[in-house]
DNA sequence: CATTCCCTTTAGTATGTACTAATACCATAC
DNA sequence: GTATGGTATTAGTACATACTAAAGGGAATG
């Protein structure tokens, strides 16, 4: 309980344990591990120190668990992170492909008068420029489907790109260069399971995209 | 020649060097121990990982030099920082005083993307909201006198408060709710040299300055 | 049952950034 | 010329954050 204020990288491991979490994912140490690209041993120091300062708990069965002061913490860190995106997207008109990034180092050093101001400032968003949900907001994108459970000929909105997705910019960049980002339109053109492949229609032509990162796209079906 | 990007404590040395090499002052450790509020061995070790790594070079005088590569690392980190607070003194509304140490955390994580939006969105100042040059600007507040070499009745307008008086929130604030801030208008009232005091009328009413601080507060005369 | 796979931990190391205590160096002043 | 004050360094330590290599555990699968 030491701690008041996590470090940047606390912060960044408390972000991803509230996401794993609000997903339903099993969080343990490997799957922070791949996703903050670090090495095993790295996370086991790093979790017992978060559980020494009462950030986290860990189970007998090696599962993460955050406690309350984790927890507000987290929803903290993830809103600043996301504030922070709308931002540099609205205000700076950065490309929607690169405030993640920048986000992502600059969310660390915003304070709660810094954050109050970005809200105010910015209609108190419910979700990122993304369409992933501040926390508290997660009713709003539970009602969207993933794009890979398409089937071809649907008409569909374009509504969230996961916060995992976000981490590769190169995949970032292709999504936006080819409009699948949030509000934008498209058809179900053809899907080739064989092939792990989904193809779509849409103002900018046609794209495709693997089925795995189709799982962590979300739609919304028009009729 | 190792790093490519310095730490965030490299750069506040970065920082601190540049001004004082501009203000003429004498660039020692033991300054830097002052200004960065750490310990003389701290430097002494954070010296020698910065002359490693090709930021300055220690004359046998013990002087600090910047490297031609420290003093682009050191301008781009003051560019930031003046765009940042500029940033968080125009569009987010913060208050004048603390946009400073707000600005001294975020500097570290603007990426050059973002210091050009900056630099577009608030058309390319010449000085930071306290009145400091940008690098390469100096020529602007040469002209300014301190206003510890004012005397009785001279009517001035503050223009600038130095750098290093930023660093004490309290006298920031005591300054800001005083109207001590460039543009406002004033007059001396009494200088009390046995005092060390320097009174002025303005707006606000009568204020009364330390005279080492009337120092590094830079004036216009009005005719 | 043994092998394999996934996960975690231990052991040892490195680096940046901090500290205190003690030492040393130098110039100026008495 | 010795004392003082300002400055810098060495020595030893601490902590957060990273790594590799190696070992250990548990579950599933042949």
């Amino acid at each position: 309980m030491t701690e008041l204020t996590p470090t940047p990288t606390i912060e960044d491991y408390l972000g991803i344990i509230f996401t794993l979490e609000r997903d339903g994912e099993e969080v343990i140490g490997a799957r922070l591990s791949e996703l903050l690209e670090v090495s095993a041993p790295t996370v086991t120091v790093t979790l017992r120190r978060m559980v020494r300062d009462g950030w986290i708990n860990i189970t007998p069965a090696r599962k993460i668990e955050l406690t309350p002061k984790g927890v507000d913490a987290a929803k903290a860190v993830i809103r600043r992170h996301m504030l922070t995106e709308w931002m540099l997207a609205k205000i700076l008109n950065l490309p929607w492909s690169k405030v993640h990034e920048e986000a992502h180092r600059i969310e660390h050093s915003i304070s709660s008068e810094v954050e109050l101001s970005l809200i105010d400032k910015l209609d108190d968003p419910a979700l990122c420029p993304h369409g992933n949900p501040m926390p508290g907001q997660e009713s709003i994108s539970s009602k969207w489907k993933p794009l890979s459970e398409c089937i071809t000929g649907d008409k569909i909105i374009i509504e969230r790109i996961h916060e995992f997705l976000e981490e590769d910019p190169v995949l970032m960049d292709y999504l936006e260069s080819n409009q699948i980002v949030p509000g934008k339109q498209a058809v179900i053109n053809e899907i080739l399971p064989f092939n792990k492949t989904i193809t779509l229609k849409n103002e900018s032509g046609i794209v495709t995209l693997g089925l795995d990162i189709a799982k962590s796209i979300y739609i919304e079906k028009q009729h």
